[in-house]
DNA sequence: CGGGAAAAATTGGTAATACCAATTTGGACT
DNA sequence: AGTCCAAATTGGTATTACCAATTTTTCCCG
């Protein structure tokens, strides 16, 4: 096997983050012991208590003396999205297109606060990355590359540190998932969403808020539409709320 | 001392998340070894290993056999900000109207995307919140409590997962930070508020999209000033780009 | 029989030690 | 100066032992 190397602390923390996500221990229930744990994934505690310790920072659990409890939904972190979309081998489609939905919002926001800063600077480091996305080619294996950097520099040059933050944490999720199912743009899709640059790069240079903004949501809407009949194409599941925590019968203490 | 009773662990993590977090050490730059730290916190290496996973899933840090590393900015998680209101003793007031500015995009979107499926169930859910609001007089202990779960109901009749993962996120570390600054209403803003929540509610029960934004806009744009002005009398620095670690002067990590 | 307090068992928090494997470092050799 | 190898360093894991807080059980008393 070619896997990357888990460690057991790794190993430990993605079963349990995994059990939790899928709803085998309800909000609120004890987990088991520190040392039954140990014992069912033949390790030591220390390893466990490890795996424990990122189970509670990203919100899945609380820890205190006499036992871990696993905690509701609301207080996970952003970062259990990604764990989210592993539970099924293809990621579920209506949950990806409620992360660019998210993304197009903040990336639409960054855009509009960028002009009215009316940062010369921010405005002309934005304009650098249009061009330089128009200058590739369809088949040119920086176009994806291009397109992220694009969106990347408006999130930072708008200068709004918890947007760029969130959409970082999204990209990176998503990305991470996605990177082998992204649908390779043909030559006329990738014309359209040129078209729609050149757009955006005259409203920037215009200093035209409204007519970015229009531009952005339709590329946006053109990612999000490509990237749903890709996904549903490969037979992905399409319902949120089946993705979330649903407690088995109880009844079994094994 | 009031001191929550801190674990050696919670000590040792947020003593070194402070420490990232002012830039102390620089974005790829190691971390003193984990026999180092032990040694410097007066603990054993096992706590300091907990505080480390603990770096490590908020984004602060990677590590591997060799050594720890401190990553850059763009890989921290949403989670960091608490933290980074904690950096003056009154929180920067840039950065929370920041993270009000990302709240009111989402909830402004939220209630958008709830009109647009036209569910009843979601909306009748809604103005509920907005009635039990609507019955509190000023000086009733009960009034952010009824604020704060309009915003959460709209979040969770939306659908839309990452958008109330995020909001909770953002609204926990919030809170935390500034409720004993939270301006109290008085009579008058108390009206406005009481004035804007009735034409949402006029514009939720007409499915009205255009005026339900409209009204939410001037709902939390009233929020932000009030909360700027609260923060900047208790004399809060009003720089974000201050508070981000000092950008590696030299060379990046391939 | 019920309730509540004390005792016992359980559990997380910390510490100390040892060993392994991967990485880093430094120096010797070419 | 450049290369390569061996030793020191470092993180990953395992084991053991206590402590303190909590939970569970027991048992006495009303």
């Amino acid at each position: 096997m070619s896997a990357p190397h888990l460690t057991r602390t790794e190993d430990v923390f993605s079963t349990l983050r995994h059990e939790v996500l899928t709803g085998q221990y309800r909000p609120g229930e004890r987990l088991p012991s520190e040392r039954e744990l140990a014992l069912r994934f033949e390790t030591g505690r220390g390893a466990v208590r490890e795996a424990l310790r990122k189970l509670e920072t990203l919100g899945l659990t609380k820890s205190a003396r006499g036992g871990s409890r696993v905690a509701a939904i609301d207080e996970a972190s952003l970062d259990v999205l990604g764990p989210l979309l592993d539970l099924h081998p293809v990621p579920d489609a209506e949950l990806v297109d409620q992360c660019l939905k998210v993304l197009e919002l903040l990336v639409g926001d960054a855009c509009d606060q960028l002009l009215a800063k009316g940062s010369e600077a921010g405005i002309a480091a934005v304009r650098e990355r249009i061009a330089q996305f128009l200058a590739l080619s369809a088949g040119d294996p920086n176009l994806l590359t291009a397109r992220l950097a694009l969106s990347q520099a408006m999130l930072r040059e708008c200068g709004n540190l918890p947007m760029r933050l969130i959409a970082n944490g999204l990209r990176m999720q998503l990305l991470e998932r996605l990177w082998p199912r992204l649908p390779e743009p043909d030559e006329t899709s990738l014309g359209e969403v040129k078209a729609l640059l050149w757009d955006l790069d005259q409203a920037l240079e215009g200093r035209n808020r409204r007519g970015a903004r229009r531009a952005l949501q339709a590329l946006t809407q053109l990612n999000r539409d490509h990237l749903r009949a890709a996904l549903c194409d490969a037979g992905a599941t399409c319902d949120v709320n089946a993705l979330l925590p649903t407690p088995p019968p109880r009844g079994l203490t094994p």
